[in-house]
DNA sequence: CAGTGAGCGAGCTTCCGCTTGACTT
């Protein structure tokens, strides 16, 4: 019989509070929540003050009834889940759910998962704040709320399985008035001059002129000015100022999630998976955090690591503290729980996000870095626009001997001519400059950068919209259900102008040009994430409104200080929410969003872009209803009927041309015939294809194919190769066992009985596939077989389908 | 790999935040 039972969030966590408490306790886990609103229906019993209705969530009973067990058998009960609102609101399920009195149970939190913390928590137990509890309700109810009344009005209006929220519809409004942005942005192009100067010594150095030309003749006029006869340069100015830099601080989730994304190229789901691993090896703490507190262990062991490493005088220590509303620092920053450890993990995804980790943490408690930034004006005699050269030096590297944060910037592609860091040399005012090459180049203003999911997490936490624990599943959601595309884009190129000044006094003008534009792992709306959008904003603008969260967020602090009554609150937000959404379903029987885009020149009919039922698409001709309700004709004829076609990735009702929308019409074409059959290219939900006697071949767009270019010769190539790859499909077969050998996308893999079975890496390695013997496959199969045993059979399924309403 | 929005017609989809597994194509 235990005398105690803690019970906290993370079993993890659990482990180590075991040790620390010792024999007369047993610490288990709850998982995180174990009651929630039935998942069925609102399950919210509105006539009675927004009465929520809850149950153990189906993934808990084993936990509930395994709890319910040790806490009967138990004198005392603690309930030790994080303190804020959601760890408070597990507690009082908890409590509720194991049927725990008053007398038994003490609430009690830990800040940091030591001995005397724990301790200390120990000796000043309370009772569940019921405040704080219904702030939580609060919360939940009003989620549900807004979630489960605007989703089926889009089921009804816009498309089926559609989704909104409090969070997700404000995240993908984030990314559509992004892609707005960048539709109407109207890049206006400038003339930036950069010169080269030699010193009397013969020493050169790069320094551009201060003012940035608007056309080509205003910099032309420049160069040829400067290159009179009898012009001087001079040092004018030099001016010296020391500078500083300070580390970053600690991590937190948002923060490691973007320095991830940037230095080791880690999707946010993927970070947090690995993160995971090191939490559960119990190597960094926990990673599901707001916080930028360190302990003071942590703030000691660093001191010392940075004083062993680098020496004191690159120590300095600084504690960090939490900016965000809520206060409560129920976890400590992301760190290593010990910094004596400079490496750890498994695999080399751990090892580099433990790295960064411990170079982060380690950082945060070293010296400024020190600088000297110079600034030298040159002068033109004969014009008043003066040259500016910087150099930059670092004369104490401080923390940046151990690590730098990465910026997400595009605007550093303008700074590729050497003009600005580095080192200058020594001078001083009034010596004279010799000229060397001056260019003058032609510059675009940049347009707003598209979203990546890391900077898209930064700017949610900047709204204070989502939390830690969300970041990543929001991501996932909005993809999945087809409101955002996760994808890359390719560029377009972009000629620009460069006059060129030589050091003899010759001007040349030359075109060049780059690629711009061009984007990677960005997030881009689809057509229905902007309808969507678009819909929910013009009929619920307060909750669409990016402050909406941070709204009822004041009043959820205010529940929990107990100066707001939390069903009260809910009354006085559903009253008008829900009045709006019954204004809505009284409206437009579809919502659609067409474009006229103009008339086909060859048959003088209408092209329209529209969201179909089946996705974005074209329309070419009026639908029959429309046609004979114009021309007061009641019979349709044939040639009456539009024709259909689908837009293609990338493409966007919104944006689309009259030509790329006629473009599309042309599809399927005849390409000819091959073996007496037709050869026929066209695009599919797979991508472009040839077709030929039945079959399809996919195109290879990254090899340049194009269904609209594409030649009968290329085409036969195309399906010959294919056959080519059927052929040596088959490495081996054994008939009678119905064992076959075959070479997939991943390389040769078995399939037996309907299923497929995966040959390991380490033997391909050492072996070809065909010489594997009966017998060794026999064993490969059984050990994969009894490997799965007990789960449901395997079935292939396509998850996100990001375009198009099929699931 | 096709289709482009309705009364014959079942039943379903959905929110946000706390946690970890069981899935591998």
């Amino acid at each position: 019989m235990q005398e105690n039972l803690v019970i906290v969030e993370s079993p993890a966590k659990a482990k180590t509070i075991e040790k620390i408490l010792g024999d007369k306790y047993t610490v288990k886990s709850s998982y995180g929540h174990i009651r929630d609103l039935k998942k069925k229906g609102l399950s919210i019993d509105i006539a009675k003050g927004f009465e929520p209705e809850y149950e153990i969530s189906p993934d808990k009973v084993k936990v509930v009834s395994e709890l319910k067990k040790l806490s009967k058998e138990a004198q005392t009960v603690w309930l030790a889940s994080d303190e804020d609102r959601e760890g408070e609101a597990i507690a009082w399920h908890l409590k509720e759910a194991l049927q725990l009195p008053d007398s038994k149970t003490r609430r009690i939190v830990f800040h940091e998962i030591t001995q005397n913390a724990i301790l200390h928590a120990v000796e000043n137990p309370r009772q569940v704040d019921r405040n704080l509890v219904n702030a939580q309700q609060a919360r939940r109810v009003l989620d549900r709320l807004v979630g489960f009344e605007l989703s089926p009005l889009l089921w009804r209006k816009v498309r089926p399985s559609l989704s909104a929220g409090r969070v997700q519809s404000v995240t993908v409004r984030l990314i559509v008035e992004r892609e707005r942005e960048i539709m109407n942005f109207e890049g206006s192009d400038y003339y930036r001059v950069v010169g080269e100067f030699a010193m009397p010594d013969g020493a050169v150095f790069k320094a551009e002129l201060n003012t940035r030309f608007k056309t080509e003749e205003e910099a032309g006029r420049f160069l040829a000015d400067i290159s009179a006869a009898g012009v001087v340069f001079t040092v004018g100015s030099v001016e010296t100022k020391p500078s500083k830099r300070t580390p970053a601080a600690p991590f937190t989730t948002s923060t490691l999630q973007q320095e991830a994304a940037r230095k080791l190229g880690f999707s946010v789901s993927q970070t947090m998976s690995v993160a995971q691993r090191l939490y559960e090896a119990g190597l960094i703490t926990y990673m599901r955090t707001d916080s930028v507190h360190l302990s003071s262990l942590a703030i000691g062991a660093a001191e010392e690591a940075v004083a062993a490493l680098f020496g004191e005088k690159y120590h300095k220590t600084r504690q960090y503290t939490t900016k965000s509303k809520g206060a409560q620092e129920a976890h400590e920053a992301i760190r290593p729980t010990d910094i004596d450890r400079r490496e750890a993990g498994t695999t080399a995804q751990e090892r580099r996000l433990y790295d960064l980790i411990w170079k982060r943490t380690v950082a945060s408690q070293m010296a400024d870095a020190e600088l000297e930034k110079t600034t030298a004006q040159i002068v033109v005699s004969n014009r008043s626009e003066k040259f500016a050269a910087s150099g930059e030096v670092i004369t104490f590297d401080g923390f940046l001997r151990l690590y730098m944060e990465s910026r997400d910037d595009e605007v550093s592609a303008a700074k590729t001519d050497g003009s600005g860091d580095g080192l200058l040399p020594a001078m001083t005012e009034g010596t004279v400059l010799t000229r060397g090459q001056t260019v003058a180049t032609q510059r675009f203003a940049q347009r707003p950068p598209r979203y990546s999911e890391a900077s898209l997490v930064k700017h949610l936490e900047e709204l204070g919209i989502g939390r830690p624990s969300t970041y990543a599943p929001t991501i996932s959601t909005i993809i999945n259900r087809g409101y955002v595309v996760k994808e890359d884009r390719d560029g377009v190129k972009r000629d620009y102008t460069v006059l060129t000044l030589s050091k003899a006094g010759g001007l040349k003008r030359t075109r060049k040009s780059e690629m711009t534009g061009a984007e990677k792992n960005k997030l881009f709306p689809t057509d229905i994430g902007m309808l969507v959008t678009d819909y929910l904003a013009e009929h619920f603008a307060a909750i669409l409104d990016y402050n909406f969260t941070a709204r009822v967020e004041k009043e959820f602090d205010e529940i929990a200080e107990g100066g707001l009554d939390w069903r009260r609150m809910l009354a006085a937000f559903y009253a008008p929410f829900h009045e709006h959404v019954d204004n809505a379903e009284g409206e437009t029987e579809y919502v659609r969003s067409e474009r006229l885009l103009g008339v086909d020149p060859k048959t003088g009919k209408n092209v329209y872009a529209r969201v179909g039922k089946f996705g974005p698409m074209v329309q070419l001709g009026d639908t029959p209803a429309a046609a004979s309700k114009a021309k007061e004709s009641s019979e349709p004829s044939e040639d009456e009927k539009p024709r259909y076609a689908s837009l293609l990735k990338g493409q966007m009702v919104a944006t689309i041309t009259l030509e790329e929308a006629l473009a599309l019409f042309e599809l399927p074409r005849e390409l000819g015939e091959y073996e007496g059959k037709t050869v026929t290219a066209a695009v599919g939900r797979f991508g472009p294809y040839v077709k030929h006697d039945g079959k399809f071949v996919s195109l290879k767009v990254r090899e340049g194919d194009d269904p609209y270019t594409v030649t009968l010769e290329r085409a036969v190539q195309l399906i010959e190769e294919k056959r080519e790859a059927e052929r040596n499909r088959v490495i081996r077969v054994y008939e009678a066992e119905d064992i076959q050998v075959l070479n997939g996308r991943w390389g040769p893999y078995i399939a037996h009985g309907g299923t497929n079975y995966k040959i390991p890496k380490t033997l391909l390695a050492k072996r070809e596939a065909a010489s594997l013997t009966l017998e060794e496959l026999r064993a490969l199969i059984a050990e994969q077989q009894t490997a799965g045993e007990g789960t449901a059979p395997k079935r292939t399924f396509r998850r996100g389908v990001a375009r198009g309403a099929k699931k």
